[in-house]
DNA sequence: CGCATTTGACCAGCGC
DNA sequence: GCGCTGGTCAAATGCG
């Protein structure tokens, strides 16, 4: 990989194609459009930020190109976006930053010594990388409700961040569902969340149909003293589903751009999954 | 008692 | 080979 703080994202000029604002005419609709040009929806607040970034390879075959889209509305409504599709193509991807999740569970699955059934039908499994998505939310609380329930199974010291780095697992038993939860250290209020894998289940606390939306700012705006809501979990999966698809449909019709709009997006010295995630014009406005 | 959380240990990948 | 880091395991502990 080309920076370890952000495993997500290669240098490598092959891998990436990078929107900006300074990229043509696309740009000059706003977020929602460009998003919807994607078949995704953009659900923001005014005054709770919320950032997706998508880290997706659920069409290995296609011969698109990871793309990145990120755009940031200077209204009053903060909106900050990075949205992210990779597919799993070996040839498009040389850069083995594209395996983080891959080596994650790889991890989990260290080569165990032969004494143990259990381990080794764990080494048997072949692994399967997971759709990821994070986004960033302003909030008290660390680990925001999202309708799921989630069982804590790790908690990490990370570089560049004086806060921890917790790890989640879905509780359902058959849900192979991650997340990870940390703050971001240039702003404590905010919380950076990563999604990985796509639950096989139903959520257990949200009706399904729930979803906010950007027409219904009150949705976030009246619970000052809650944990800003998430939108409703299918939205995510739903957008998961969508990425899907589009990535076996014909490239969407993208503006080129050079790997050093890439890179300004999301300085690499960045902390972490921060560094990661959060477009350059969102973290300094 | 069952489930969730905490936390130190362990492992793999990577850069030097 | 060594050190660093991210990710996970699993025993201990807490809680309802």
């Amino acid at each position: 990989m080309n920076d370890p703080d952000n495993p997500d994202l290669t240098n490598d000029d092959s891998a990436w194609r990078q929107l900006t604002s300074q990229d043509s005419d696309f740009f000059d609709r706003d977020t929602s459009n460009i998003l919807s040009d994607f078949g995704w929806n953009l659900h923001h607040s005014s005054d709770h930020q919320h950032s997706l970034r998508f880290d997706s390879d659920l069409t290995p075959t296609t011969g698109v190109k990871p793309t990145t889209v990120t755009s940031s509305c200077s209204s009053s409504a903060a909106v900050s976006v990075a949205v992210t599709s990779n597919n799993n193509n070996p040839s498009a991807t040389s850069s083995s930053s594209e395996d983080l999740a891959e080596n994650s569970t790889a991890s989990a699955e260290k080569t165990p010594p032969p004494e143990t059934p259990v381990k080794e039908k764990k080494k048997a499994q072949k692994r399967i990388r997971q759709p990821r998505f994070a986004f960033m939310t302003k909030s008290d609380v660390d680990n925001l409700e999202d309708g799921y329930r989630w069982r804590k199974y790790g908690q990490k010291a990370v570089k560049n961040s004086p806060f921890p780095r917790s790890y989640y697992r879905c509780t359902n038993s058959r849900c192979t569902v991650k997340k990870r939860v940390e703050r971001s250290s240039e702003d404590p209020s905010i919380v950076i969340t990563t999604y990985e894998g796509q639950h096989c289940h139903q959520t257990i606390g949200f009706p399904r149909g729930g979803i906010l939306t950007s027409h219904d700012p009150h949705s976030f705006t009246s619970h000052h003293h809650l944990p800003p809501p998430l939108p409703n979990p299918y939205y995510y999966q739903e957008l998961l589903h969508q990425l899907h698809r589009d990535n076996n449909a014909p490239s969407p019709r993208l503006p080129k751009s050079t790997t050093e709009d890439a890179l300004a997006v999301s300085n690499p010295s960045e902390e972490g999954l921060l560094g990661d995630i959060v477009p350059q014009t969102m973290r300094n406005p």
